[in-house]
DNA sequence: TATTGTTATACTCTATAACTATA
DNA sequence: TATAGTTATAGAGTATAACAATA
């Protein structure tokens, strides 16, 4: 495992470029009336049902506490139902509305659309293609395979 | 430029891995001694000595403000030296000390050896070779590559 | 007057603690 | 008592404004 050629570190190369991909899309995201954590909520719930909103904020890296405006402002737009679980009335059950998956599709076009732009611009299409798969392999890891190594 | 193949967005997969590798970093820099921005500022001085304190922190995404105290603190330990420029007795000289380039590169083995392992363990060598290729593109694109664009 | 470095202040984002309602 | 959701509070991290030294 000796050194292979001279490189930025990955998190050098990966933390800026994930803040300047961030800031690409605010505009985009207000355009549509959403903010970062309220698109994450839409994307989330567009998934599977989710059954309580603790859930739903872990599940996207948020605080509990953090999201309860977001979902205030999602419900009272229509995008999306907050119904008491009739089971268990501590727990409310969240889904989206036809209007919210609208504006979630709407949104992430847009998004995508300009990413795919940015990537066939930049890169060859087997790279692209490289990139992609790699991103998501990286991306879906558990945290505890880059978190916790004994070297 | 029709629709692509359905995935993640970009910036949905990027930012929470750059978050991931970046708490991986941090056990490493405090055993060496270093805050993030600290490591910031040995790899930015590191590559060419620079004339000012606003130019490094801008070069390295940071607040002038910011890196006051790390750059006390630097200088307390000896790993960097800030000498007023005798042409213009307004500007500190930044340089690193051999003690400072000795911490950056004992700090940065550590770290990419870490990815390395990383990298080997999840992607085989072409896709490997391919991400860190497509990444250093992205990563070193004008801010306005990522930034505006007419759709 | 304009600029470098610095200090003091304010703002934003995030996490913690305290409360309520159900169980 | 324990938990889901909520509200109120406190803490990081960051940016803005004001200052002193030099040009």
């Amino acid at each position: 495992m000796a050194a292979e050629q001279r490189r930025p570190d990955l998190a050098a190369m990966i933390v800026p470029l994930g803040r300047a991909l961030m800031a690409a899309e605010l505009p985009i995201l207000r355009a549509h009336g959403l903010t970062m954590w309220a698109y994450a909520v839409l994307l989330r719930l567009d998934e599977d049902p989710v059954r309580s909103q603790a859930a739903l904020a872990e599940s996207i890296g948020a605080d509990k506490t953090r999201i309860i405006d977001v979902l205030n402002d999602l419900e009272a737009r229509g995008l999306l139902l907050r119904r008491p679980d009739p089971a268990d009335r501590r727990v409310r059950l969240l889904s989206l509305t036809p209007e919210g998956r609208r504006t979630r599709d709407a949104t992430q076009t847009a998004i995508q659309s300009r990413e795919n732009h940015l990537l066939t611009r930049h890169l060859p299409a087997p790279q692209r293609a490289a990139f992609l798969t790699a991103l998501h392999t990286l991306a879906t890891l558990p945290p505890s395979e880059l978190g916790s190594q004994e070297e």
